[in-house]
DNA sequence: GACAAGTGTTACGATATTTGAAACAACAAG
DNA sequence: CTTGTTGTTTCAAATATCGTAACACTTGTC
């Protein structure tokens, strides 16, 4: 509880973060370059294609910029065009995340000990990590057709709106908790504000009973637990989650229940010895 | 055979390609955004950091301009700060490829299918695309402590010097194969002409026989097999092969058991309609 | 078929972005 | 305290990028 109090402070303070020299157009950074990491950057599960005339509108870019940034894309390899003319992502581009999952060898310790939850719980295991502003899913035990998504490495979500990003924020403390949040809140005003209270709480839930639980902040149809497992030697801040459809999900179930065993597998593994453990135990 | 020597001599003819406006720098393409590109490129699973000086020498870049697009790279959450001031890709970069992923949900039916090949081999077994240049795995089933390299989606490897690749090429005929036999022997001009003849000669197997062998043409200690699936509807070339430490494959084996087996599978695999059969199986 | 509206690409000149040199602070090694 | 790194910033010069315009295509409508 006065934890939570705590946070809430700190959180008022971020209200006076740098303003000045962020809107304007940074001299210090090369727009070409992200123009076209925004394009990559454009697709998602959902819309898989893109016409030139598209890309154009939806970055405010013209046409003739698109076009040359696209060709630039494509000779790289980065990018391809279908049968219908359309830009799509080019397999290759997973070769950009290889080194990061080879260097994340810790995954394949966690796989156990995650079907065991995912059987549990009847639903969805992730591992996530932070990455500035948002998680990440490194790895993912469950069933592909039970949910509208597909669970695999790359998702990515927000820290401030979901368990898994809550356990992953729990996991900061100090000035490192305040100048997130503060990063949090200058991208995200409107949304920051509406989940601060719930955010402080579950920050405050995860140091207090080791877990954390969202009810569609994030997927409106997902309920989701999570629990910080600490970071790693190369300073990745690590989460472990589970999510299942609302409707399987009863409260009382879920907080008494499988959230403590959450909690639980947490201990466990940290007992493993990959991850410095959370601030708050000792 | 003859289809062997048909290869070969498409190969001759694609001695003489579009040399001129190659060399010269391309005005149509982005040159900076390229550079950003090939910065986040040169991670590999070996090298997960560098220092800016580093970058800079192996690009020929002058530390100012890696400074400025590091920096642009990291606002954009694609690289991150290691404790020591290297440079590391942002576990971010995954974000990029999710949809990639998202797109060959056909993986998941074909796992049950894999596994039962890497019991039957006691190896690795993987699923790869044809991307540009290269192949690109997408699935991969195996023991990561057996290999020196951990089987994961996004390992890339050569078309010309490996099973996978060629079983990839064998999918490709008249005017679009003379084009990437083109494209690779202008882009490797020594390593292409080396093994042009195991190329031609694997390429003709697995139409033949339908599957071909690598005798650590790729990694040097791995014995290989290949056999080309087909086509998905939205254009992707895909190739299922098995890997083996080279200590452990007897050759006889490879080629009268373990070859005609993973041929087997293959068509059994395309009976679920998931792919366009090669044109060579009409 | 002809027309109109839309798309993607290529020139080309103007302009704005990027570049490298130089200076700086930080740091490590001698 | 040097000496040699390294990474960052400033600034003017230069170059690469941008938008306009024109082109060839496609698509759909009448």
């Amino acid at each position: 509880m006065s934890d939570g109090k705590t946070i809430l402070n700190e959180w008022a303070d971020a209200g006076e973060c740098e303003l000045p020299g962020e809107n304007a157009t940074d001299q210090a950074l090369s727009s070409t370059l992200m123009k076209g990491l925004e394009i990559l950057a454009l697709f998602n599960d959902q819309e898989d294609r893109f016409a030139n005339s598209e890309i154009a509108r939806r970055l405010g870019l013209n046409r003739a910029t698109v076009s040359r940034l696209c060709k630039t894309l494509m000779h790289m390899g980065y990018l391809r065009r279908d049968t219908k003319g359309n830009f799509r992502l080019a397999p290759r581009i997973l070769g950009l995340s290889y080194p990061v999952l080879a260097a994340t060898r810790w995954r394949h310790q966690l796989v156990g000990p995650m079907r065991e939850i995912a059987e549990m719980s009847t639903g969805n295991v992730t591992l996530a990590v932070m990455s500035g502003d948002q998680f990440v899913q490194v790895q993912t035990i469950g069933d592909p057709i039970s949910f509208p998504h597909i669970p695999e490495p790359g998702i990515t979500g927000p820290l401030h709106r979901s368990a898994s990003g809550r356990a992953l924020l729990s996991l900061l403390e100090g000035q490192e908790l305040y100048d997130k949040l503060a990063e949090l809140r200058l991208r995200f005003p409107e949304e920051f504000a509406t989940h601060a209270e719930d955010t402080a709480a579950s920050i405050a839930r995860c140091r207090d009973a080791g877990f954390c639980s969202s009810y569609g902040d994030w997927r409106p149809n997902i309920v989701a637990l999570s629990t910080p497992l600490g970071e790693t030697e190369d300073g990745l801040r690590v989460a472990l989650s589970c999510g299942l459809p609302r409707f399987r999900a009863r409260e009382d179930v879920v907080e008494n229940d499988l959230g403590p065993r959450l909690a639980e597998a947490a201990k466990s593994i940290r007992m493993m010895g990959i991850f410095k453990p959370p601030y708050f135990l000792n």
